[in-house]
DNA sequence: GTCACTGATCACATT
DNA sequence: GATCAGTGAC
């Protein structure tokens, strides 16, 4: 009381506080919700965020990043490792939108292309030339197979396994860091009794990797961990150089990926997972579901975030979703919900063969079209490529334009290939598989003859020069020589790398005569299409990396297509490649039991994986879901008919998804779809009324 | 040894 | 459809 006439205190802080209350550029608080915006502003120690699908987990990211760049963290020292490129180079992008140029410094890439950048500086420390070669699955196949008749298991007598069954098992071995007995046990029991050969050629095929300097896609992971381990200065230098680490797509790691990150973070710990484990589908890849259940494990101490509010979808499209995911044993449990209760309710088709699920698609998008949705925003999805051929045939008649993501890529072509093998042995010369598959394409040159010739030409320096020395008569000398003489031509550094692929391309065209009668000017047209992919690279060694690591994206037959690309494509995708993305309308196609699930998927685990699949699936659609299901299809390698839906579809209430059956249209009045009332009863008319040569429409019908 | 042709076999997803 | 093993002509 008596302090009144003193005067009133005022506490003066400190002067580096005083300097203005944190203003950001940017409101985060406004921008996100407060689940993520917790996962956002939080940096410092292990965090966990399951993001269910949609649930706005690139802009969290983005959103992080930017927030951390404002709070003065030095971009490059953040590291962001995603599923693919691509999606790495887009979230930088946003961020970048959002703050300006310095979110470029921010090291982005998949686990593989950081691997490679790591092992190009330090692969000499495991004994391995920094200018090693990456071995896309095709040539490691090749590897294998050149071992498996070395090892003289290509007699007929045993039936050993084939290359692709080798390369399944090592890989996974690798992946999962088990032992190939393991593999054995766990998915090929059949195979038990051809334990020995399979490890004497895992062995064998290390060797021989080692020796010449390449890495399969799997030594990259392999040699990054084995590096952090074995050179712990090495280690210590990355764990500073990156203080900040966010994995994104955490549920499609493997143990060897988690160990890496492990590894990685030893020096701060400041490691953010992003996943959902509902979505995990690569299990194929040694991926475990166990790897995001078990992160709180790994990183003691892991704050969880939950992100459940779904931005994409409608209520009814989500409903259908969580009836598909119900029945996983999933051990997060999340709670997707939406605000957007508007919307129509799936639909589920009934074809009765392929051709009228082709048309009924072709269809439909052609109206939706008229209704005013771009192509760009409609998606057909699909199990396994080869899913879409029918389809692809009807879009082309139709004349809608379309791109296909995933599948056979142009790049895995036997001509591309072709080329790219001259073009390493530039960049290695100790590439063995690379010489002999070059060598192997000369006239007059069969296996024999190319291994005698691969035997002198590795056996010394300058490799190329031994090559135009080699004593050859006759057809093979001038074959060997002109070969030679393209080598020496195209082996100059002042040649940019597309330069050189024309002087391949332009060597190599007898060849691709001689071996491609039939398809030839196909194919010459792809190798065309390269050298225009190839033109913006300025290292030959950068431009086989991303060959190699980010092929591009674009499948065989779509290099026409990207000519009419200002009207916008419609997108076919298989479903593991759709992983991320969304569509106004999505149209899930073979959803036929026997086909997804495939027959070959039969136990507990596949199927469950099965399920997260679709559950991928339904959950890439905002507004519109189409399903549909061809019955009466024969399956030749079980001789079953199909002709069920698939079974996370069938049963479901009529609340949830919509049946429609189709038939042809037999007065052909007009081109809509006809959204007549249903038709009582009668199961009599099921088969349609015949391909009837008029015009046909889709008709709904209660079954 | 190489090449052209035949018929059997087997097809999922990807860095 | 692509690949692969097997065959016979050069």
């Amino acid at each position: 009381m008596n302090e009144d006439t003193r005067p009133q205190k005022y506490v003066l802080r400190p002067e580096a506080e005083a300097a203005q209350p944190r203003r950001f550029l940017i409101d985060y608080q406004a921008e996100l919700n407060p689940s993520q915006y917790e996962a956002a502003i939080t940096h410092k120690g292990p965090m966990l965020v399951l993001a269910g699908a949609g649930s706005g987990k690139t802009r969290t990211l983005v959103f992080r990043v930017a927030r951390m760049v404002e709070e003065g963290i030095d971009p490059t020292s953040i590291l962001l490792l995603t599923f693919t490129r691509r999606a790495a180079e887009e979230m930088l992008e946003r961020a970048g939108a959002l703050l300006g140029a310095q979110c470029d410094r921010v090291t982005g890439g998949t686990f593989h292309s950081f691997a490679n950048t790591v092992l190009r500086r330090y692969a000499s420390l495991l004994g391995f030339a920094n200018s090693f070669t990456i071995l896309d699955r095709g040539d490691s196949e090749d590897v294998l197979n050149l071992l498996r008749a070395r090892l003289g298991l290509d007699k007929k007598e045993r039936r050993f396994p084939k290359k692709q069954t080798i390369m399944e098992i090592v890989s996974l071995a690798a992946n999962k860091m088990c032992s190939v007995a393991e593999v054995l046990d766990d998915q090929f029991p059949h195979l038990f009794s051809e334990l020995e050969e399979l490890m004497r050629i895992d062995q064998y095929y290390r060797q021989y990797k080692h020796e010449r300097s390449l890495l399969d896609y799997d030594d990259l992971l392999t040699k990054l961990r084995d590096l952090l381990r074995s050179h712990t200065e090495v280690a210590d230098r990355l764990s500073h150089t990156f203080r900040y680490i966010m994995v994104d797509e955490y549920q499609d790691t493997n143990r060897l990926q988690a160990d890496i990150i492990r590894a990685l973070a030893h020096a701060h710990d400041n490691v953010m997972a992003v996943g959902d484990d509902a979505q995990s589908i690569y299990s194929f890849r040694g991926a475990t579901v166990r790897n995001i259940l078990e992160f709180p494990t790994l990183f003691p101490g892991a704050k969880i975030v939950k992100l459940e509010e779904n931005y994409r979808s409608t209520q009814p499209i989500l409903d259908l979703s969580n009836q598909i995911i119900v029945g996983a044993k999933d051990q997060y449990t999340k709670n997707l919900f939406t605000r957007r209760d508007k919307g129509v309710k799936p639909i589920l088709v009934e074809a009765e063969s392929e051709r009228y699920q082709s048309r009924f698609v072709a269809q439909k998008i052609l109206e939706l079209r008229e209704q005013g949705v771009p192509l760009t925003e409609m998606a057909v999805l699909f199990r396994s490529s080869f899913h879409s051929f029918d389809l692809e045939l009807e879009l082309a008649k139709r004349n809608l334009p379309f791109v296909k993501r995933g599948g056979f890529k142009f790049i895995e072509t036997t001509h591309v290939k072709d080329v790219l093998a001259h073009l390493r042995i530039i960049a290695n010369p100790q590439d063995a598989v690379s010489w002999h598959r070059v060598i192997l394409l000369l006239e007059g040159i069969g296996p024999k003859g190319a291994e005698k010739i691969l035997a002198h030409v590795v056996a010394g320096e300058n490799q190329a020069r031994r090559l135009a020395e080699y004593p050859g008569k006759g057809v093979i000398g001038d074959e060997l020589r002109r070969l030679a003489a393209l080598l020496a031509e195209v082996n100059t550094p002042e040649m940019k790398p597309a330069e050189q692929i024309e002087a391949v391309v332009k060597y190599y065209q007898p060849i691709l005569k001689r071996n491609h009668r039939d398809d030839f000017p196909k194919r010459q047209k792809d190798l065309e299409h390269f050298i225009v992919i190839t033109e913006r690279y300025n290292s030959l060694e950068k431009l086989l990396a991303d060959m190699a690591l980010e092929p591009p994206n674009s499948s065989v037959g779509d290099v026409l297509a990207t000519e009419r690309e200002e009207e916008g494509l419609l997108t076919l995708s298989t479903i593991h490649s759709a992983k991320g993305l969304e569509w106004h309308s999505v149209f899930v196609i073979w959803a036929t039991e026997g086909r997804f699930p495939s027959l070959y998927n039969k136990d507990d685990e596949e199927i469950e994986e099965e399920r997260r699949l679709m559950y991928v699936a339904v959950t890439r659609a905002k507004e519109k879901l189409f399903i549909s299901y061809p019955i009466n299809v024969f399956d030749k390698a079980t001789g079953m008919v199909l002709s069920k839906p698939s079974r996370f579809l069938d049963g479901l209430s009529r609340k949830i998804i919509e049946p429609v059956f189709l038939m042809e249209d037999d007065d052909s009045r007009d081109n809509a779809w006809r959204s007549s009332r249903y038709e009582n009863g009668g199961s009599s008319s099921r088969s349609g009324s015949g391909r009837s040569s008029g015009g046909w429409q889709p008709n709904r019908k209660r079954f």
